[in-house]
DNA sequence: AAGTGGTCTAGACCACTTG
DNA sequence: AAGTGGTCTAGACCACTTT
């Protein structure tokens, strides 16, 4: 674990939220990291100079943003990327009767390429800038459901290559977090229906032009920051992408 | 605005948990009601007889479930479901560009049937229980785009006709609400591919087989209970259904 | 038993909206 | 100017986890 300080003066409307960005930019520079469990909050308090109410309203709103997590009698640590956590936010595909499994992923293609306009602008960088594209196939109950397409920015991933992007332990999102310090903390997921086409179709066993379900997601690290575009086509066969509203 | 006494003593492990039951509970009875202004914070902490940070954490997460609105200068009020929430809330229909509109909604038909055992275990209810069945056509800038096949238990909703339906003057959730004392709070979605049947593309104005975004919805008041169950068809040729993460 | 987060108190003062 | 919610303080005590 890292001994942990508190970052210099943020500006910010009220205390609390000057308290937020300093944990935040602590956690963007490394100064604690996911799993890390933070001073208790009497410490945070005397640190901060805050009374401890303040303190808490910060780390609660943290909480609430998926950002940190409490347990009463353990702690205050900083969110880990695990399997459930990817579960309960990012996979939304269960089947009919509901249950949800997590899927194997397969990676068929790995490469470094020049954004296009269409990916450079869901990233929000410049078109030609380089990206690493990496297609998978995800299998649930060992058939496959699911042809993601995923394009990240390389500057944002210096080091990646298709052996540690496949020797990762645990989920893409982990591997983010883990090895490049980049969490991923939310996205926005532009769903229709489509035609398949016949790469799709080939990978997910299924007729050209069967009805299947296009998702295009833009997933967003600290500050709304573009970190991933992935464009995933759903066989919706025998499964739903379930949402709350 | 209808005067507000506080309802007896409901259980609860924490003293604020209790105090948001008996605000639900006085919501729920239509002691205060929709667009209703609460009394201030002082003083419905006097009422409770707590202390208004107690009384405030009550109210937060309230706001937090969308049940209150807080305005700072202002007051509380019970949420009213207007043309702006149902649109931030339950309306997931964008254009490709990203720009919302509210839709233009066309009756085309009312009845009241019994339950299939399909509709009737997604509302939680017996097969064979009357429900009110409601068909509707949504345009978007005088386009159709979206076919829904609504369902509602006639014991929620004693009394309510054709007329009373096409005559409301804003959303139906806001019928619901004010005819009714139904607050949806929230809903499941469950969205598919699927080819369109006859009936969709003939009033969507599409081929037969094309592919179009089923999407299933059960809408809930307090307590997560069912109080409509609704399959929408979507023509996602030039829209998407947009969903945050 | 010691240490953590969770709840609750009883105020003070600030920021905003309205008459 | 009066009334509202928003922020902040400086504690006390409770519930839970770990050693």
């Amino acid at each position: 674990m890292s001994e942990y300080f508190a970052s210099s003066f943020v500006k910010g409307n009220s205390l609390y939220i000057n308290i937020k960005s300093k944990l935040i930019e602590d956690i963007k520079q490394g100064v604690v990291r996911p799993g890390d469990f933070l001073p208790n909050e009497r410490e945070l308090s005397k640190r901060f100079d805050v009374a401890i109410g303040t303190l808490r309203r910060a780390v609660e709103e943290l909480v609430a943003e998926g950002v940190l997590v409490r347990q009463q009698g353990r702690g205050t640590s900083v969110r880990l990327q695990d399997r459930d956590q990817f579960m309960f936010q990012f996979f939304k595909i269960a089947a009919r009767d509901g249950t949800r499994e997590f899927p194997s992923v397969k990676t068929l293609e790995f490469a470094k390429i020049r954004a296009k306009s269409y990916e450079a602008k869901a990233l929000g960088i410049q078109t030609g800038q380089t990206v690493f594209r990496v297609l998978n196939v995800l299998s649930i109950s060992n058939k496959p459901v699911i042809f993601d397409k995923i394009f990240i920015p390389e500057f944002m991933f210096l080091g990646l290559s298709r052996k540690k992007f496949e020797d990762r332990s645990s989920t893409i999102y982990a591997l983010y977090q883990n090895d490049f310090c980049v969490t991923v903390l939310g996205g926005v997921e532009r769903v229709r229906a489509i035609d398949c086409e016949k790469k799709a179709a080939d990978l997910l066993n299924i007729e050209l032009g069967h009805s299947v379900l296009s998702i295009e997601r833009v997933a967003y690290t600290f500050g709304q920051k573009p970190a991933e575009f992935r464009v995933s086509v759903v066989n919706t066969s025998h499964f739903d992408y379930v949402t709350s509203l």
